[in-house]
DNA sequence: ATTCATGCAAAATCTTTGCACTGAT
DNA sequence: ATCAGTGCAAAGATTTTGCATGAAT
């Protein structure tokens, strides 16, 4: 956790940016809430809990600031909000969800099940890829 | 075009709703603009060029209704606004996007390139896929 | 001093809703 | 006469912006 605030904190600097206690505030709830798909109320909410002063136009222009960096993901699940979800150290795709219909819950698909598709497009398609969105809408395990 | 429209009718028959002149007015804005990716506000202005009289949320309604009878899909490309797409006819599947980074181009393909990857995902997380999206982000063959 | 970031409120966007009215059965 | 559908305006929801203030160098 501490590691992972420091190195966010040395990838803001590296682009002159910094980590002030409201960012630091908003990346903590985003890492204790890794699975969750928050949207920026959502934040707001849980960041007002530690950080009551906090505005929510700051949780706003922090999420725009860490989605450009590409520390979170910001994705649509076809209701009314944006939600952010947080890159995977490392990982160079983002990763896939499954929305259930019935439940409302969403999972994740951290493996990238996509190469082979991609491979396709980008010859098929001479389309250069640099990111994709992958979601299933369906029946989860849990209310099947 | 006229045949599809009838069979649009008969669709919106057998759920009991009408084709009612707003209603065709908006699925003609549709049919015409098949390749594009159009915003309801964008669907309101073509529509308002044939039928002056219309208003915004009787477009909006017929959008919803057309969504929730699966003749056009519903999508989002992190803009703010939400797009409809026009189903292929027979298609059970909604398809593809690549969306260029450079131009802004949205281009479609009708290939279902997932079915390994829904097999995959049915069985190793034991979820019913009952539909999907995916986008991909990059540049396009005319950017390059 | 200057610059970047913040909080608040106002504004801007997009979408939905209430309601009176119309038009077809 | 009924009832689905419409247009308009108002309301709702989400997100962005302007601006004065505050913190850090």
């Amino acid at each position: 956790m501490e590691q992972r605030i420091e190195r966010i904190k040395k990838q803001l600097h590296s682009q002159s940016y910094k980590l002030t206690p409201q960012r630091e505030a908003t990346v903590r709830v985003l890492l204790e809430n890794e699975d969750d798909h928050l949207s920026a109320e959502d934040v707001y909410m849980l960041v007002k809990e530690k950080y009551p002063e906090i505005g929510l136009a700051t949780v706003y222009r922090t999420l725009e600031l860490l989605t450009e960096l590409k520390i979170v993901d910001k994705i649509n699940f076809g209701d009314g909000v944006s939600r952010y979800d947080l890159r995977q150290e490392g990982a160079n795709h983002f990763h896939h969800h499954l929305v259930c219909i019935e439940c409302g819950a969403v999972d994740e698909i951290q493996e990238d099940l996509l190469d082979d598709v991609e491979k396709i497009v980008e010859t098929r398609w001479k389309f250069k890829i640099k990111d994709h969105r992958l979601t299933f809408h369906g029946i989860c395990h849990r209310c099947q």
